[in-house]
DNA sequence: TTTACAATGGGACAAATGTCCCGGTTTTAT
DNA sequence: ATAAAACCGGGACATTTGTCCCATTGTAAA
C-alpha cells in the first residue's frame, strides 16, 4: 500500500551526480506541504527520493479519496506531463520528503533516448493501472469490514502510523464508519483471518487490532 | 464510457497490410465468448478492430466488476504482456467482435523500435490511469443515485443499449440497487440536471430515463 | 499555565444498499 | 402448443454506512 521502486530511484540519482544541471534539482517539504495541487499546472516531473506522501482526490462535495501512498522512487508528474493536462490530484508531504525535480525537457530526453528507463516507466504505469483497478473493484464489492482487515495487514508491513482519516480515506468510508469497524473487530472473539484472505494468523490479528485500540 | 483508440488502430492496420506474417493476424469472436480469461497464461496482445466488450473482474465472492467497455482500437493483454503475469481480467465480446491478434515478440519488437507507437502506448496507458482513478474515486465518494446517472448520461453518447446487469456491475452495485434508484429518479417530478454536473437538459434526462422504464 | 483548536470515540437516528423472495413475463426445449 | 426454465421488477426486511452531535483527549500557540 506504499509503493516504492528503488530502479527508478537508482536511475535519477546517477543522472544527477552525472551532470549537475538545472535538469535535475532537489527540493524539500515538510509534512503538511503539497508537491502537487489539484487543477494547477505543472512544469516539473518529480521522483521522491525519500519520506512518504499521499497522493489523493478532493471531491466536490468535500470527500477525499486517496489513491495510493507514495515512498522513495515513486514518480509524480508523470500523467500530467505525458497528457499535457493540469494536476489531476494532490500529493501532499506525511513526513519530510525530499524529492528530484526533473524539467519536462529533461524528461521528455529520458524517454525517448534512454532505453531502460523508457522500459522502466511503462513498468510503472501498468503496474499502477493494475493495482488501481484490482483496489476499485475489490473495495467495491467487498463490505468495509473486510477492507479494513486488508488495510491494517498492508500497514502492519510498514512501520509507518497514519492518522484515522487518511485511512478512512484510502476506504472511501468516513471515519465514524471506520471507527465503528475496528470496534466490532475487536469485539470478535471468534475472527478466522482464512475468511478474509489474509496471510496472517490470530495473534498477529488481534496485535494489529489492539494498534488502535484506546 | 466505451473507450477508444483510432491512432493504434490505424498504426496496426497499417502493419497487417504491409507483412502479411504470422505476426499479425485476425480473431472473430461471437457475444458471450471470452477473449481473455482472468487468471490463464496469454500468448498474444490484442487490438480491437470492431466490436465493443466488456473489461470485468470476478471477485471470489461472485460479484463482477467491470473496468470498462472497449471499443476499436483498444490494446488488451498489454499489461500481462509487460507485468509478465496471467490475466488480471476477462475480455469478453457484447458484440460481435473482431481483433488484431499479435504476437509477444512483435510487440515487444513495436514498443522498442517504432517512437510513435511507443509514445501512443504511453498515452494509453496514462489515459486509462487517469480514467480509473478518476472513476474509483467518484464512484465511491457520491451517492448511487448521482452515479446513476453520470453513467446514462455517457450512454446516451453511444447507441448501444447495455443489459442491467452489466450497468449494474459497472456501478458495483445489485441490480436490485440499480432498479430501485431507476425508479426514483422516474418518480422525481423536479430534475435538475445541473446539481449533477450533467451536460444536458430536463428533456433529454427524462428521455434517458424512460429508455429503461417497463 | 491557560486557551484554542484539532483529533478522537461513540450514541442516536436517518439514509442507502443488500438479501431474500414471490409473482409475472419471456424464452427455450420438447 | 405446452411445460420448464430463465429473466425481471419490486416488496419486505436486515444490514451497512452516513450524518449530526457532544464529550474527551491531545497538542500547539499565547
Amino acid at each position: 500500500m506504499i509503493r516504492n521502486n528503488l530502479a527508478i530511484l537508482n536511475i535519477i540519482e546517477q543522472y544527477q551526480t552525472n551532470k549537475k544541471g538545472a535538469d535535475v534539482f532537489l527540493k524539500t517539504l515538510e509534512p503538511g506541504e503539497k508537491l502537487l495541487q489539484q487543477g494547477t499546472t505543472l512544469h516539473y516531473v518529480y521522483v521522491i527520493r525519500e519520506g512518504i506522501s499521499k497522493c489523493y482526490l478532493t471531491e466536490n462535495n468535500g470527500k477525499d479519496f486517496i489513491f495510493e501512498f507514495l515512498g522513495a522512487g515513486e514518480i509524480v508528474g508523470e500523467i500530467e506531463f505525458i497528457k499535457h493536462t493540469r494536476c489531476l490530484c494532490n500529493i501532499e508531504a506525511l513526513t519530510s520528503l525530499t524529492v528530484y525535480c526533473i524539467t519536462y525537457d529533461y524528461f521528455s530526453q529520458l524517454i525517448r533516448i534512454n532505453q531502460p528507463f523508457n522500459t522502466l516507466l511503462l513498468d510503472v504505469l501498468v503496474t499502477r493501472i493494475y493495482h488501481t483497478s484490482e483496489r476499485a473493484s475489490y473495495q467495491q464489492r467487498y463490505p468495509a469490514e473486510y477492507n479494513t482487515l486488508k488495510l491494517l495487514s498492508l500497514l502492519a508491513a510498514h512501520q509507518i502510523v497514519l492518522s484515522k482519516k487518511d485511512l478512512a480515506d484510502y476506504l472511501a468510508v468516513s471515519i465514524r464508519s471506520f471507527n465503528r469497524t475496528l470496534k466490532d473487530l475487536r469485539n470478535k472473539s471468534i475472527l478466522h483471518p482464512e475468511d478474509f484472505n489474509l496471510y496472517m494468523d490470530k495473534v498477529e490479528l488481534n496485535k494489529l487490532l489492539h494498534q488502535y485500540e484506546d
